[in-house]
DNA sequence: AGGACGACCAGGACGC
DNA sequence: TGCGTCCTGGTCGTCC
């Protein structure tokens, strides 16, 4: 389940191995995640292209490759995208990148085939344009942060929503709402200057220390393909239904909203079964 | 605009 | 033991 804190791990790590190598050729495993370029297309509009950057907006992970080719990929809810030695293949390896100058290749390996690759001439077309305030931006100040709940919509949905916040999900948004000690279903615009003000300062905190938390998780698993590392320790209320809360063990609650669950504490979050 | 819901996918956790 | 069924994650499309 990659959210931000994965997608900006895995990041960091291609840039560093991948900048400025010049592309070979593609190896297309399983063209039906395209979603808005033809197989054809891609590989003409890249052909010998440098890989200039790799970066990251929200949860899709940018390759930058030169004259103004951005492949957006997003994995959606697994797998990752690998850095590999060419002669080795992913288990459910769906495209890759191989290049002149480099023994390594770019994998995505992506074990429900959710993932989706686009090919973009800018970063301000879709799917990317329309994603709201990155938590470690500099346009995420107070200001900005405020703005985002101006709905009536439960904060929980709001958090998720990431055309107002971007890289949070359901996971995440579970767990920062439970350090706040905030009802995940308080309408946005309901939701007071005092627990604004906080969430604002845990939304960066919480990711960091679940960047930190990966990377750990991140080695192990190319490592030794163990997992989890320190995730587990980093759950306080996420999928903990019927456990004691960590604060003050009433029982951790489990509730749905938009179709999706949510973790809290009744005690500690304030909240009441209505 | 926003909600409710289904679709996509695979695999892990269940029950029998 | 094995097989069927349910559930989970993020996003998009559709219908109301």
């Amino acid at each position: 389940m990659p959210e931000l804190p994965e997608v900006e791990t895995i990041v960091n790590g291609l840039h560093v191995e991948f900048k400025d190598k010049k592309l070979e050729k593609i190896e297309l495993s399983d063209p039906t995640l395209l979603r808005n370029v033809s197989e054809e297309e891609l590989r003409e509009r890249l052909a010998g292209k440098r890989l200039e950057r790799v970066t990251r907006r929200g949860k899709y992970i940018v390759l930058e490759f030169s004259g103004v080719n951005f492949v957006a990929i997003h994995l959606r809810m697994s797998g990752r995208l690998l850095s590999l030695d060419p002669g080795d293949r992913a288990d459910h390896e769906r495209i890759s990148f191989y290049f002149a100058d480099h023994d390594r290749k770019i994998t995505m390996d992506n074990t429900r085939r959710l993932g989706t690759l686009d090919l973009l001439g800018s970063l301000e077309e879709e799917p990317l344009d329309s994603l709201g305030l990155e938590p470690f931006a500099d346009e995420y100040n107070w200001e900005n942060f405020n703005e985002i709940f101006s709905t009536t919509r439960p904060v929980k949905v709001l958090l998720l929503d990431q055309d107002r916040i971007t890289g949070l999900g359901n996971i995440y948004v579970s767990e920062i709402l439970f350090r706040a000690g905030l009802d995940p279903t308080t309408p946005g615009e309901e939701v007071s200057q005092e627990d604004r003000k906080s969430l604002f300062k845990l939304i960066p905190r919480v990711l960091t220390e679940a960047i930190n938390n990966k990377g750990t998780t991140l080695n192990d698993y190319q490592d030794s393909s163990g997992k989890r590392g320190n995730f587990q320790d980093f759950l306080r209320v996420y999928g903990k239904e019927g456990d004691p809360c960590p604060n003050c063990g009433s029982e951790i609650v489990r509730i749905e909203q938009g179709g999706r669950s949510t973790f809290l504490c009744p005690s500690c979050q304030n909240w009441d079964d209505d």
